[in-house]
RNA sequence: GGGCCGUUAGCUCAAUUGGCAGAGCAGGGGACUCUUAAUCCCAAGGUUGAAGGUUCGAUUCCUUCACGGCCCA
């Protein structure tokens, strides 16, 4: 952002020069008393146009656009509650104080003290009384109307998608609310909220693979955390029975539209519970979310949600039943055979891959409405318990979907350590297979289960994507306040 | 990794078949006491993402690269 138009610069560098000459701190300390501008409107909606009150008010924010140039001007003033109109009249101010206002270039921050009026054409507006020059700007801000547009600047200087466009500031304050009422319910609900590592000597929790670090001192590699999961149901053999983490996740994969490679994820883990009690609270909570941003969208996050078995999810759309193909080259005959069009390439892919390859691609994108879809096979799911009703192969796993996208994943916990060592092997093996998402051998946590970990249920949610489903965004990019970006 | 599209003034966008690179807003000078994308007059503002190539002449055609978007793997 070097090679700025130095004309441009230069005059608003020659504004600041002005100011200091005239003994006008340009950067002053604090400007305090500060009240929101919409309460301005709030507090006058019956004011008829036309109408003067004595109503004071000291508003703070920056200087969007300027009407008029002579012995009356308005100018809009904007803050993160809008935009209030700010009418500049010559008589009140004098000429000096005038001038000074109306030299002022847009995007300078000012403090103003004024009393409420109504336009005669209507608009509740500020009248100036005084004001102070709170910060002076020295480049140009976006184009007043148009806003800014270029997605690749919002991203990369998201300061100024935030100064020109107020979808983009609602939407960031509508991420905080969300955040918020998932830890208001949880908390609510009993749950302690906790700090794990980020930094950690071993990685585990999902399947994903991890940024390395360097601890200088220790000399030793570090991963940066792809799940806390590990971490938190050692806290559930700790005894904190009903722990939450919300934070952020670091997997080394590519950026697309819904994967950013640090994302925010909310873990919670329950003890004496299982994965149908998860999603219970799942549904009670995403519907409270849902009720607490006011959401009036497409989506009906009312509880009970749709559920179906992922079995009967992939049979309905391909015909393929994957439990009747327990084995991989069997699977890959069948989905060949049932899904030319589907357009999967079965080569090399294994048993649990494939599944989740015509999962994706043939009933993912179709999970439009929210959707729990449960009992997956054992291969997929590394900690999840063995289903209780015996069938071979199963484990009590859901995940949820909406608007096409996974939401979260949920399991009763697997605590049988043995069971725990032996999946750990398994996945060993997919490992040396060549798969470099599998989960790595975790010795410590297995001396956890040792000790008894309670029947449990966790699960996990993504909250980008959650805010993406609240606020109708198709892109992490657009949730996410500074996303992953090429250099 | 592959395909397609895009990159022009601070911002938002034009530019005919390959023929002097334009407008609005912002910024500068001036007029204006109810405007709200204010209006009016004047002047200014460009390494057309980068590097090569073809051509008398390239924003335009070709190649490579960078960044971004979408789709696919």
């Amino acid at each position: 952002m070097s090679e700025e138009p130095s004309e441009l610069l230069a005059q608003r560098r020659a504004k600041l020069d002005r100011l200091r000459a005239d003994g006008i701190d340009p950067f002053p300390h604090a400007f305090p008393g500060v009240v929101a501008s919409a309460r301005v409107a709030a507090e006058h909606e019956e004011l008829p146009a036309g109408e003067e009150t004595d109503d004071h008010y000291r508003v703070a924010g920056r200087l969007a656009a300027r009407r008029g140039q002579g012995k009356m001007a308005f100018l809009d003033l904007v803050d993160r509650s809008g935009r209030i109109q700010l009418q500049a009249r010559a008589d009140v101010l004098g000429p000096e104080r005038m001038e000074r206002l109306l030299s002022l270039d847009l995007g300078d921050l000012i403090g103003v003290d004024g009393v409420a009026i109504r336009s005669r054409r209507g608009e509740i507006s500020l009248r100036v009384d005084d004001f102070t020059v709170l910060a002076k700007s020295l480049r140009p801000p976006p184009d007043k109307h148009h806003g800014l547009a270029d997605v690749e600047t919002r991203y990369r200087q998201r300061e100024l998608d935030l100064i020109a466009n107020d979808e983009a500031r609602d939407l960031f304050v509508l991420r905080a609310k969300v955040v918020a009422a998932v830890r208001r319910q949880l908390d609510a609900d009993g749950f302690v909220e906790v700090e794990t590592p980020v930094l950690q000597p071993l990685y585990g929790g999902a399947l994903a693979r991890p940024f390395v670090t360097h601890h200088n001192e220790l000399d030793r590699d570090l991963y940066l955390r792809i799940a806390t999961e590990l971490y938190l149901k050692r806290l559930i053999v700790g005894g904190l029975e009903r722990v939450y983490e919300l934070g952020k996740d670091f997997r080394n994969e590519g950026v697309s539209p819904k994967h950013n490679p640090e994302f925010t994820m909310v873990e919670w883990y329950e003890a004496y519970a299982d994965y149908a009690d998860a999603a219970a609270r799942l549904e009670r909570l995403v519907a409270g979310v849902a009720e607490a941003i006011g959401y009036d969208g497409e989506l009906d996050f009312s509880p009970p949600w749709r559920r179906v078995t992922l079995r009967d999810a992939i049979l309905d759309a391909t015909g393929v039943d994957i439990l009747a193909s327990r084995d991989r080259d069997v699977l890959a005959a069948a989905i060949d055979a049932a899904q030319p069009a589907l357009g999967l390439s079965t080569d090399g892919r294994t048993w649990p891959q494939l599944v989740d390859d015509v999962f994706s691609k043939a009933v993912e994108p179709t999970l439009v409405q929210p959707t729990l879809v449960i009992d997956y096979p054992v291969e997929l799911s590394p900690f999840a318990k063995r289903h209780r009703s015996g069938e071979e192969g199963l484990v009590e796993r859901f995940e949820a979907f909406a608007a096409g996208m996974e939401i979260a994943n949920a399991f009763s916990e697997l605590n049988d350590p043995d069971d725990q060592r032996a999946r750990f092997e398994e996945q060993v093996r997919y490992a040396a297979a060549g798969d470099d998402e599998a989960q790595p051998f975790d010795e410590l946590f297995l001396t956890a289960l040792e000790h008894g970990m309670p029947p449990t249920g966790g699960l996990g949610m993504g909250i980008d994507r959650l805010v993406m489903i609240m606020s109708g965004r198709r892109s992490i990019r657009e949730v996410v306040l500074f996303p992953a970006m090429r250099d």
